[in-house]
DNA sequence: CGATGGGTTGAGCACGATCAATGTAGGTGG
DNA sequence: CCACCTACATTGATCGTGCTCAACCCATCG
């Protein structure tokens, strides 16, 4: 299960407590492309993971614009935070077909009433989803489009190989332009552009689905970007 | 203690709860306007609340930008997280004369070991934390910025009204237009004109500190502002 | 085949940035 | 008490990044 290999990146887990998460699981099911797999107001009683595809958490605005304010990999938990907060604050949208699995709030409760080494390793994701936030907001704020969109690639690369989805310096990303686009808070034409001078340098190739970083060095450095953020190092919590 | 009071207005503490709380409290101290009460890089071991001031999380580019990625009220947590995850990602400056208070790393985790409920409510502070997060990123990204500082001075209307700050729908907003900018991603050039559009159309009125919302209806309106978000009401957690 | 979804291109425009002064109030030192 | 300084707010003029609108292209799919 991926997100159970992500919460191994935080720190090492107990079989005991690899068999509960294991078990934690209540069923999976699959997400066509395009359908929301939690939708604005809604109060669940359980958290889905992503275990197959790409997902987006986004808000639409009355004057029809949308913004999305994460991406989900493979491994992410899509709504943790729903198990303390119940009104979901944004819907989350399949970008591809995905599978998703789910572990009921009381289960939750559970690990928390009795597994607080698991309760705090699940709180590390979230800390680590607002530390992402963060970056975004940085980026949003006081980042060029070419620099933003830089930075947003080598977050995704970084991410995406820490659930081993890189191969070769290269990786699938399913993301139309126009969802970058609402990702960025930039209009489509413009990430287009964007793209074209990435491209035209000789940052990064995309072919078909597959992104690949060329330069990678060079990236990092118009991005400015530094992945500590991510907290992608085992240590006890 | 003014946090305490906060995580009551998510659920509701026992007396043992609230005892716990206060004696966990190691020391107070005062940070002078314009210094740093969180480093970048830094390692701390406790946690920094804030007793009374305002504070902001920022983060400096390369080219000299600044970004505030948080403001933080009396009664917030700076750096809860900094007890999962280490090493801080940015920098927390006073922007006024401050008092803070600690706790220890130490003590929290004996909190999230023997205190589950209290763990709990100690975790729905990162959580809205990071719904604060995404409510900004989509102001960034999708609203002018004139909608854009609507809601954030709705949202610090609505902030400052839970701690008890607020009187006649008039509170103390002890920023300067340069932090303001900071904060939305404009030039202070850009939030002086946006400010003068508020205040002429009858929005607004700011003499000296006090920030006064004369039409909190259509100030809302404009920002399509929801506090749903903030999470502000008390419920078995 | 035509329809659909996505990528690409060009022309014109606007929001907000930048640069450079000017204003104003408080605070400090002579 | 005045001269000066500093921090912050305000104003005007000009510039540029990124938006909008409108085509057009291309591949895939029914």
């Amino acid at each position: 299960m991926p997100f159970i290999h992500k919460l191994e990146q935080y720190d090492r887990l107990s079989d005991t407590e690899r068999q509960l998460l294991e078990g934690a699981i209540v069923r999976q099911r699959a997400v066509p492309k395009g359908e929301d797999m939690i939708r604005e107001g809604d109060c669940p009683a359980e958290s889905t993971f992503l275990i197959k595809g790409f997902a987006a958490r986004y808000s639409l605005l009355r004057n029809g614009k949308r913004q999305i304010t994460a991406l989900h990999v493979p491994g992410d938990f899509v709504d943790l935070h729903s198990f303390l907060v119940k009104k979901t604050d944004h819907a989350v949208m399949a970008i591809t077909p995905c599978t998703v699995g789910t572990i009921a709030h009381e289960t939750l409760r559970g690990i928390s009433e009795n597994h607080p080494h698991l309760a705090r390793l699940l709180a590390v994701n979230i800390v680590v989803d607002g530390a992402i936030h963060r970056q975004w907001i940085v980026a949003m704020g006081r980042r060029s489009a070419r620099e933003h969109m830089a930075h947003l690639l080598c977050e995704l690369f970084v991410r995406l190989r820490a659930v081993g989805l890189v191969t070769d310096d290269s990786f699938d990303l399913p993301l139309t332009q126009a969802e970058l686009g609402d990702s960025l808070g930039l209009s489509t034409v413009h990430v287009n552009r964007v793209l074209q001078d990435l491209r035209k340098e000789g940052l990064i190739t995309w072919r078909g689905e597959a992104l690949a970083i060329e330069d990678w060095p060079r990236l990092q450095e118009i991005a400015e970007f530094d992945p500590t953020f991510l907290s992608l190092e085992v240590e006890p919590r």
